[in-house]
DNA sequence: CTGTTAGCGCCTTCAA
DNA sequence: TTGAAGGCGCTAACAG
């Protein structure tokens, strides 16, 4: 009965009665219309994607929430999926995604080069794709992530501040151009205060929090410690933390440190921990209203968005200055 | 053309031939099969929903991440929502789950409790459920989680053989069976020790990180402060260890400290933090695997099974006796 | 082994 | 305002 039809989708006006008299009966028997058949009539599904390396860091989590918050605002569902970072399973995963029929895709891509047909094709079929966080190189797409650059510099500006000099950075694979920009940022904060970065400071690790762990404990193993740490992401902070305490150090007294992106416990660490914090839940919200205007707005033409938001400084005690702290011990 | 269907299906045999004729036509023309047709066709849509109350709660990826890869191996995908804890939300996202048809539901009930009638409909029109880490009371339905009574005893009795007498226990809401059950374990555990678990040293909050923090400066703030805590979930362990830094304390010199659930940061915590690790993955794989045996073997019949998996403890510094602490503080 | 055909449940005309 | 009918893309059953 097409009036069914009607009182469900409110589209075609109909007769008060006749419309109880369909609710009843709904209620009744208990009926759900079928998503399914509905999709398949009218090609829409109301479904975005959205593919994360591993659901397991706490930034992909919230960046999940912000895009549901945003998708459900309009009446759409996201269905999250892990690629695990292999470039493999996320090829998989997006042909699924395709045969799902959703109606856009977020994309955080997997560490290993993301390959530009397999991008560019879904969006040659019409599905609109943004990449989140991390932004594919020399590839026309839309994408929101964080001011990469900026970040770093503020991060490695403020170890500078709080006066120390000898400063290396931990970050994850140089491959993602997430991390290159970081640690641009870093440098080019070093290179303005005169001191510029060696290569020695620069600890290129994974984004396993073993290896990670194994590879800071032997450079600090090493002569010329550095006076502090400044760590590009969180699985590193981690890797960083447990490599300080296999050593026996404390930071800020043995060693200043500051990480990009929150570790749930942040705050009540002892001493605390400086952060430069990712809107990671607003990457996700923006990534998914950007998302939706090209879906509804069909404006798959035009130019790009590449939406790039601040990072914020959250100043804690692991970057307290060094001379204050060694005032401090005195007392 | 239905061969093309065989192809894909490998359901029917092709000759060699025509198979790699159809193939290059799939690449050439970039197809991807409809799988919303297919699923109205066959009535299978190879998908797995799951409902938890926060994504932001690093448990529940752990959960989802297990699910996801038992579903993986057969074939299955999943699909991840959150009820925000919110039981109207949880209702809206069941139905559009079932309007998806999804072929099975994996559910971590909202803490507001949940009208058994919403769960037994889903059961009675033929998906099956299984809950996972919190199983509603009073309901015949399969359930994986972690065997909560024992898991509260285990750590109970930990502080106790290390020496501490004055044990508060800080729990999620007791609305949860779940927390009354780790509730009930360390009663136990008190009552074998002869020394009872009194009231004051019950501190209920709910499951947001700043309401368990204020809950505990306050106790702290009373007289007779315990000797230890327990905390029975990861977000109040956050607010108890806030709570801490508000009155300066710190854990194990002023008072013991265990909680269930992995900070994420126990091992590099300083002093770490004795956990009673559920096997998050575990459960969710669990009841991935028993969802997919109800609806292959279409055996919703039979009793409803109850898998309860061990906690295990992992002993680390902030519960280690005050005596020896006392000693060590005396060298 | 291959090609043809009839729906799956819904939404959208279109005619009444 | 209501009801009837066609077809979305696929698969399963069947005829060739």
């Amino acid at each position: 009965m097409g009036t069914v039809s009607h009182v469900i989708t409110g589209a075609v006006p109909v007769t008060d009665g006749l419309r109880s008299k369909v609710e009843a009966a709904i209620r009744e028997l208990n009926y759900h219309p079928n998503h399914v058949a509905r999709s398949l009539k009218t090609s829409k599904t109301r479904t975005l994607g959205i593919v994360v390396p591993d659901m397991t860091i706490p930034f992909f989590p919230q960046v999940i929430s912000g895009a549901e918050a945003a998708a459900r605002e309009r009446g759409y569902v996201v269905i999250a999926v892990n690629s695990g970072d292999d470039g493999e399973r996320q090829k998989e995963l997006l042909s699924l995604l395709r045969s799902q029929r959703v109606e856009g895709i977020l994309l955080v891509v997997a560490s290993a080069p993301t390959p530009q047909t397999q991008i560019s094709r879904i969006l040659e079929a019409g599905i609109p794709i943004v990449c989140c966080d991390r932004v594919p190189e020399r590839l026309r797409v839309d994408s929101v992530s964080v001011e990469n650059r900026e970040a770093g510099r503020l991060g490695f500006q403020h170890l500078l501040d709080a006066g120390y000099r000898r400063i290396a950075v931990a970050t994850g694979p140089l491959a993602l151009r997430n991390e290159r920009q970081r640690l641009l940022g870093c440098r080019e904060a070093a290179d303005e205060a005169g001191i510029g970065l060696e290569p020695d400071l620069i600890w290129e690790g994974n984004l396993r929090v073993e290896d990670v762990t194994a590879l800071c404990r032997d450079h600090l193993a090493r002569p010329g410690r550095p006076e502090a740490i400044l760590s590009t992401n969180g699985p590193t902070a981690l890797g960083v933390l447990r490599a300080f305490r296999a050593h026996g150090l404390s930071t800020p007294r043995d060693m200043g440190f500051a990480t990009f992106d929150e570790l749930t416990v942040d705050e009540i660490f002892l001493p605390s921990i400086t952060t430069i914090v990712q809107p990671s839940y607003e990457i996700g919200f923006r990534a998914a209203e950007l998302l939706l205007e090209r879906i509804e707005g069909g404006s798959a033409a035009a130019e790009p968005m590449m939406v790039r938001l601040p990072a914020v400084l959250k100043i804690r005690e692991s970057s307290r200055p060094p001379d204050v702290l060694a005032a401090s011990l005195k007392q």
